[in-house]
DNA sequence: TGTTTAATGGATGGATCCAATCACCGATGC
DNA sequence: GCATCGGTGATTGGATCCATCCATTAAACA
């Protein structure tokens, strides 16, 4: 199973869960970026010794949510302006081939339920579930996608700026909500008429507007309030 | 430092030193695909304690180079034929990102570097020493790209799919070498004049061929003549 | 004889303990 | 007064031991 889906059954394993744990902490913002992660306060709290969480750290590492630096610790990988951008290039390149991938597959019965979150989007006011209805949606566009592998890292890369999308809508999501929707609606339509083409065309350009409208408000990425993350390791050993 | 750069001093950390060795003997094929990972004979063998090895192996599962299965085992990942040509798709996409960021940055020096590398590569005869070449011309392409995420995504495909870049040039290099050739060339070429699109048009045709090559020898992913890889985990957990 | 079940062996996952490392803080010297 | 050096505390990394899980094998029953 790719990760950051979150199972219904907890895992057996230990690390798992305890990964399971942390990353929805870490997704839902509870967690916040640039915090650190002290190995036994999160095997206290989580009821586990200290091993399944340096596990644990281990496996979010590699989703890229956790960065670890030798015999220091870990911290909520803070993503700056420019890796952010950077996220953003490469989903402009790799998205299309998911959706390339999973169009074919498609249903009508997915057809008609992008039309049902789109209008649910279109409805909805509160941020949080915009978010939500948002990624879900992208999500279904490519979920017919077999490729796996590539499933995964679009999720990672979903993941690691969950933070960012959800500061950025909160400030400008209402004025700009039209975009949003009069984008979803052009990709909803190409997806229809199975027009590979256009469909990757209208969401390399969703991907590339929402880069350069991030790229206008660097303040997102200042170091927010907070005070009690001691020291933030450069070195990102990514 | 992005993971498969090879220390030349050896990490202070035992996971790291251990997941270098392992890496190393993966890469070189001395570990094939398939073949199971003890744990135990690992530490022995490299004069380490358990720990440090399943840590070293959640290393490289996150590099894609192992594959875990709970409470049974740990093995070299093994590519099957579907698995490569997504891998190959997901690079057309990607790779020609990476050259569009590095070209503008690329000096004269850079492409003098690039024509002799090719210039070995059309007098080499060795499989390995071509390997090597081909590899570190197209590292150098992309050498000038700042978007490291990106330079660790790439390598991470160039690893995992070592194993069969070797077995096929084995096979077809001779008649095919021509083809290569005139691809690199072209891209130098391209590179040199800084026409992105056309750089990026000829590397994706080079990766594209090479992939549907591939997908013409199907028996490279074969199960080689292995009996020691006792059961191998039908579940990827990617 | 084929199938199912139970037992055993081996390997991994987890907990605890110990060592190494780093960061912070104070003292001392310039 | 400032910088550098050394000590101390806290946190992580590593080693060993124990529990758990899986796979294989053998045996017993249909």
């Amino acid at each position: 199973m790719p990760p950051g889906t979150s199972d219904v059954v907890p895992s057996a394993v230990a690390s798992q869960r305890v990964a399971d744990s942390l990353r929805e902490l870490i997704l839902s913002g509870q967690l916040m970026a640039g915090t650190r992660i002290r190995q036994e306060d999160i095997a206290i709290q989580l009821g586990a010794s200290r091993l399944p969480v340096r596990e644990a750290l281990r496996i979010l590492e590699s989703e890229g949510l956790t960065t670890l630096k030798a015999n220091s610790g870990a911290w909520v990988s803070r993503v700056d302006l420019e890796e952010c951008r950077a996220i953003y290039k490469i989903r402009e390149r790799v998205e299309p081939l998911a959706l390339q991938e999973s169009i074919p597959h498609l249903t009508a019965r997915d057809h008609a339920e992008l039309d049902r979150i789109q209008d649910e989007i279109e409805n909805v006011t509160d941020v949080e579930t915009f978010l939500v209805l948002d990624r879900e949606l992208h999500r279904l566009t490519y979920s017919a996608c077999q490729i796996d592998l590539l499933l995964s890292m679009v999720q990672r890369f979903w993941n690691t700026t969950q933070h960012y999308r959800r500061a950025y809508s909160t400030i400008t999501r209402h004025e700009r909500q039209w975009v949003i929707n009069a984008e979803h609606r052009l990709l909803i339509d190409a997806m229809k008429r199975r027009d590979i083409e256009d469909a990757e065309r209208v969401l390399i350009g969703h991907i590339r507007r929402t880069r350069h409208e991030l790229e206008q408000h660097p303040e997102l990425f200042e170091h927010p309030h907070r005070v009690d993350d001691q020291g933030y390791p450069s070195t990102r050993n990514l």
